[in-house]
DNA sequence: AGAATTCCAGAACATTCGTTCTAAAATAAT
DNA sequence: ATTATTTTAGAACGAATGTTCTGGAATTCT
């Protein structure tokens, strides 16, 4: 009966999260979506909705790819190895000198609007969960401190996250970012 | 000859940068500005210039307040409790919610212009430059362990101040800041 | 008093914004 | 072939954007 859509949505969904990561919500209009996005202005409408909504489905699509990088560092290795690795593909792995979009939106829209808060604030949880139960695992086998609480340790490494992008932003200096991921990395386990 | 001014232009731009602070510089429209600033929107055009001009200003008057600020906190205490001092003021001193500009500015703009990115930059260097003084006056006087890089300590330092206020908007868990503030000042100490 | 400057209120400007609509071409199933 | 739907390009919309301008009232100096 239908015609079939000639788009895959979650690839151009991808894009928009791409143009959205580098330039942020408010300073990505609707005329760059449809240029970056190789879509008619009527079919973005049709699939994702308006703005804001679109930009929940990138901030969705965007929080699954992270967190599935974070579990994937999680098998094979120990767990103190796992919690390194995260660590230094924060710093290693800069998309162009994009900063993370968690972060990023966390400080552009997540203050005033609650319904991006809450995705936002989903995220960081599942991540911190992941890290917590690593950093469990390796307290039991002595790879940390017995007085150290897991549940800090890994609100503070998230957290770090944060600090590391920052700096990125503002000095670009890979040395620098690597001696505080080691500062971070030792305040853990001593 | 000529009239006086009949508003003081510092009060009212610490009026215009409380706006940006709160709202972000995209988020924040002219028409915001002329209403909160209570002035005439030619008297803004003619005595701050443009809205990026402004916002400038704005971002100067708040790095030199932001100095300001630290500066107060080296004197009449050991280096160590100057330190303490700066990090648990940025947990408790959060006016109504608002996250450090200087740190939304550098996730919002930064990365993007490079004249926004100078001053920034310019900001943390200057905080840096007072926390590592301090480091090094205290690692004279075996307040933190010989082998510790003050530079590398002063950066994390500085850097933290992002962690703890995405997790502020993130969480709004004064507990959970503590702790992390606590992580942090142990992290330098041992 | 008179000249100079700054104030205010608001109109006016050209752009740009997000969004909706029109209309024709393309494709798929019946 | 017919029907249904999606595609495209682009026009059109009202609202909001940053900016400039006009005009007149207010104030300060000589």
């Amino acid at each position: 009966m239908a015609r079939n859509k000639a788009f895959d949505p979650e690839e151009r969904l991808a894009k928009a999260r791409d143009l959205f990561w580098e330039k942020g919500y408010n300073a990505t209009s609707m005329q760059d979506l449809v240029d970056e996005m190789q879509l008619n202005r009527a079919s973005i409408y049709d699939t994702y909705g308006d703005k804001y909504a679109l930009f929940q489905q990138c901030l969705q699509n965007y929080a699954k790819e992270k967190l599935f990088d974070y579990k994937q560092c999680c098998d094979k290795v120990s767990p103190m190895t796992a919690v390194e690795s995260i660590v230094r593909r924060a710093v290693t792995n800069k998309k162009e000198g994009k900063t993370c979009l968690m972060v990023k939106t966390s400080f552009e829209l997540a203050s005033m609007d609650d319904g991006i808060k809450m995705i936002v604030r989903e995220q960081a949880k599942a991540s911190i969960s992941v890290l917590q139960e690593l950093l469990e695992k390796a307290k039991q086998m002595n790879e940390i401190p017995a007085e150290k609480d897991p549940a800090t340790l890994a609100q503070f490494l998230y957290a770090s996250f944060s600090s590391l992008w920052m700096m990125d932003v503002l000095f670009g200096d890979k040395e620098m970012l690597e001696r505080m991921a080691d500062h971070i990395l030792d305040s853990i386990r001593h």
